[in-house]
DNA sequence: CTATATTGTCTCATTATGGAACAATAATAA
DNA sequence: TTATTATTGTTCCATAATGAGACAATATAG
């Protein structure tokens, strides 16, 4: 049992902490386009989980949510949305957070606060997979993406936070694409090709899209801005350059 | 200080419920096509809130939400949809509960388990006028529709959450029109009509549709069927009625 | 029987979308 | 240098969706 995990048993009682409440993070990695999310190993129990954290008695819930995101992935400054907050009874299960915390060497009572009831608001978060830094947190012995389709079993309700995330992030595409708080921003150059835009959409979705009506929308958008063809990286006729406007 | 108010007093540690949650409703009642929502009013205070409620300890929280309902509204079997959930630090401020509470001749310690932190998560429900006998809790005093554009000041960041609510059911009526769980089937008789159902819409949006697109969209979502003319009630030709298609 | 209000449908112009074609062109191969 | 190739920006046209209005049908009021 290293030093945190020390910290973490004798604080039994999750001092500080707003009690009842967690949150849970469904991270959204892009590697080579393909759409892979982050998961939690807890070793010799076969055990997965979403990362989650704890929200502090001083600090906003939205604030809390960054603040574990950038625990978890290194990453400020990054595309963080609340979709759903889970609250079924059905969460309430004590016996895959005690294998975990056994596996551990820990021996938590019954009314141990992490073994108590937890609603719980879910998050996703969209990340540039190349500048991401992957840290479990102190219960978890890896940290690991994971390709959507081949996402081993998850604990408690898990895979249904994933769905409904995935979900939400789909239909919400379109609307967030643009302005100051845009999800493809983070995950683009500064300037970018239709083309690189195009690709995202389509890992996203999980389908392709056709070029010409994908080009007419986001330049019926309104939100980009056309630079000089400056590309230089295949055998083909270089593509213009775009950048988001952000208006001031 | 009648028996109810009695009781929350003496249970000043909440006991029975999660503690730092709490839900916030935002109750759409339709009156003549006129869209009004449900506020408490706490006489000699000049506060007005939102209708919210704890989640028991053995309780689903979309079941507490139901029940919630229920009690303020006497109807169950009615649209209900959580759209949000508010964390922010800036909620929480003891001092209007206190004013509510010491106008009631309450005295509260500044540890009791109503002026602590709270998030809270946001419901929103549609629900028939004429079916629902408005029934303040035990703090309030009354329960009054009033019109979206005559909403009074409201307590803490209660405003803030009926925007929100009001821009999530816009957005999402076409989706959640037809199947077992319609918003617009619990507002309407067995059958009706395609102007009522308009008229519904042009209610919830605040603004004229025309009547051709609307037939048209509404008859191309196949959740319609149209059953005989029957109606007798104006000088003017008769509508056909229709009704959901419940897929079984 | 006539007037009136509202309905169901139709028409037509406008706009959006799917799907393909085509010339332009930057790197690569010959 | 020239031909080849892949990809791009644009155009085109058929089809579908939408906005706005016209028109006949008709149940009640007068």
């Amino acid at each position: 049992m290293n030093e945190k995990e020390a910290r973490l048993e004798q604080n039994s009682e999750g001092a500080g902490y707003l009690p009842g409440l967690a949150m849970d993070f469904v991270i959204f990695g892009f590697d080579q386009y393909q759409l892979k999310i982050l998961l939690l190993e807890y070793r010799n129990t076969s055990l997965f989980a979403l990362p989650g954290g704890f929200v502090k008695e001083n600090e906003n819930m939205n604030d809390a949510a960054r603040r574990v995101l950038s625990e978890r992935t290194g990453l400020s400054d990054i595309y963080l949305d609340q979709f759903y907050t889970f609250g079924d009874l059905a969460r309430y299960d004590q016996a895959p957070l005690r294998t975990i915390m056994q596996a551990k060497g820990m021996n938590p009572t019954d009314d141990h606060w992490l073994l108590r009831r937890f609603v719980s608001v879910g998050y996703y978060a969209l990340i540039d997979f190349i500048k991401a830094t992957p840290t479990p947190d102190p219960l978890s012995d890896t940290c690991v993406w994971y390709t959507l389709e081949n996402l081993p079993e998850l604990m408690l309700d898990h895979k249904t936070i994933v769905e409904k995330a995935l979900e939400t992030l789909r239909a919400d595409l379109d609307r967030k694409l643009g302005g100051i708080d845009s999800w493809a921003a983070p995950l683009l150059a500064k300037a970018f090709t239709m083309g690189e835009l195009q690709k995202l959409y389509e890992t996203i979705l999980g389908q392709k899209l056709r070029r010409s009506s994908f080009q007419r929308k986001m330049l019926s958008l309104a939100i980009l801005e056309r630079l000089e063809k400056q590309y230089s990286g295949g055998a083909h006729k270089a593509p213009y350059l775009y950048q988001f406007i952000m208006e001031k």
